[in-house]
DNA sequence: AACGGTTGCGGGAACGGTTGCAAAAAAACT
DNA sequence: AGTTTTTTTGCAACCGTTCCCGCAACCGTT
């Protein structure tokens, strides 16, 4: 239970507290080379760990980041903390992972440890556009910087990056009209994600452009979870409406909606079409697999952690920007192919 | 970027910090209840966060377990994370999560920052059965309780919760049989994952008992990915042997198998059953969902949990204690019902 | 021998909280 | 009023590390 302290060391010796941190620090030009060497195997076999809330403590600052993601269930959030940990490591800064579960309430919770333990800046992507706009807004003025990714979030001047979800639906709905489809189903994203409405804005805005009507009855809740899509699709379907293309909001809730058709013996995708945004590699691992506009994930990582380094590397410099990225179409085999030019 | 100290607040009432750091604590018995609620109301105003970094130094713990997976690309792991985080909240504690992507060394480089960090205890899930085995044995020795979980370690005396991967494999593989399948493939684990021994000598054990040939032909080193899944699939087709059923060690290797046979218009399960241990809501998201042998997760978290907070509650006094769980088998649509009885 | 410069090291004050102990203040007894 | 008891407060040490400052030893130069 008894920790090794530089002071044990320094005592083995009977040299100073000093000259064992500074050995240990790598401090070439103040110490003698063999000392450091005797310091730092002496330190090896005694077992020493340096510790960290001490240095945290006396350098006021952890060298650490904060990364808040809503969920843990999609391998999107997952995989965009696998990268931007190396990211982040690379540059000598430790991950502190929260997660909101959705939840306003724990979204300021993970704020308030965030803040306790010192980070030395924030990532977060948020369960609610504006809910905690303020608090984002109070931690960046005490000098934290923050960036938000993949969720927007609205009324705070920080740095974003995110996808072009107008575009990314536009993308999407064109390549379901182009193979045919007219009737086209949207399971909306939650109204507190910012960027449901932006998707069905390109939903709308593609269906105007080849002058189809646009049909609020098309259009359902459909959540975030396979479960809510699930139940959204049930209820579309309640509606007896005709349909022959479903395009979501996110991955697990097209793929609630997937299990539906198919234990009614739908066919995807000769009877129904089903495409989504901000798919994962879940999308291939499903029959058939799934189309879907596709997260830049790792350039998302990459390009979050740049602005917060730099952030970081420069304090109070540093005017907030927003960074939009693109989506790649995947289509795979829930869509069908384009037709030949009508 | 400067905080609020407890010694800002003091020097703004007049009073000591000792009294501030107190009724902060909520330390009813020393401090007068109207000096408490001006100090709170204070340092609420003053927008006072707690260091963290202080706490932890003076207190010599950190009130922080740390949680060491393998990989963050199943579900499995992300969901015990948040029911152990609930778990480990209600008592106080904050978690610190680092990933081993499966690599011995990141492995050990994670452990070395969780002790930095001071951790109380360590929930671990190992990358490799015996590699760092001495390196635990050399963390607990200082102190710091661990309890391994899901993967199995070997050569270590500590508490460990895992399932029954034999009689998993038993019953699983029992299913396939009673529903008429006799040539079964097996995906194998990676030889250093202990568990991929004990689901292979379940296979071997039905087998036996209801005397059917064992044929190392039919067993293929399917790795824990989809992609080495499908691979597996692919050169066990190579081999131009019959089988009427494919048994995989996870879930990700069986679907990556699965799109590969899907491809080739295998019917599932008519021509084909499919099905595997450690499922989790991936297997439902599926067409056709399928069958597993369930990971209790949470029942997992909560040992894992105990077994941990035990040990910290009782420091030095616990016994290492191994506890087995039960898998539960969920027959789905990838797998054909049992017929009756012969 | 005296000089400035470099090198290597030790002393000690921080960093921000907690906590045992003593002292002061207030309350409750004679 | 004085005494005891209780409540409330302040003092100071401490946790492990960093880092500024100063000291001594040694160097080569004059």
């Amino acid at each position: 239970m008894k920790y090794v302290t530089i002071i044990d060391i320094a005592n083995e010796l009977g040299v100073s507290k000093s000259t064992v941190s500074r050995a240990l620090a790598g401090d070439a030009q103040n110490v003698k080379p063999e000392t450091m060497k005797l310091v730092c195997e002496t330190a090896q076999r005694m077992g020493y760990r340096r510790n960290e809330a001490a240095v945290n403590l006396r350098r006021q600052l952890s060298k650490t980041i904060g990364i808040v993601i809503p969920e843990v269930v999609t391998s999107f959030f997952m995989s965009f903390i696998q990268w931007a940990q190396r990211d982040l490591r690379q540059q000598g800064y430790r991950t502190i992972i929260a997660v909101s579960n959705e939840e306003v309430t724990q979204e300021r919770e993970c704020l308030q440890m965030l803040e306790q333990c010192r980070v030395d800046g924030i990532l977060m992507s948020v369960c609610h556009q504006s809910a905690n706009a303020a608090l984002y807004q109070e931690i960046m003025s005490r000098g934290i910087p923050m960036v938000f990714f993949d969720r927007q979030v609205c009324g705070v001047e920080a740095s974003q990056v995110h996808i072009d979800d107008v575009s990314a639906s536009v993308f999407m709905v064109e390549k379901l009209i182009r193979s045919g489809c007219r009737r086209i189903v949207h399971l909306l994203g939650p109204e507190h994600i910012g960027n449901a409405t932006d998707r069905l804005r390109g939903y709308r805005e593609v269906l105007e452009k080849f002058k189809l009507p646009y049909n609020p009855q098309y259009i359902v809740a459909g959540g975030l979870s396979a479960d809510e899509g699930a139940q959204a699709m049930e209820e579309f379907l309640q509606r007896g409406l005709a349909f022959d293309a479903v395009f979501g909001f996110t991955e697990t809730s097209v793929l609630g909606a997937k299990s539906v058709l198919q234990r009614m013996n739908f066919r995807i995708p000769d009877d129904v079409s089903l495409c989504c945004i901000s798919g994962t590699t879940l999308c291939t691992l499903v029959h058939p697999t799934l189309s879907a506009v596709e997260q830049p994930t790792e350039e998302m990582a990459h390009t979050a952690c740049r602005l917060l380094l730099e952030q970081l590397a420069t304090p109070g410099q540093c005017r907030p920007q927003t960074v939009v990225l693109h989506g790649e179409v995947v289509v795979r085999e829930s869509t069908k192919a384009v037709q030949a030019q009508a």
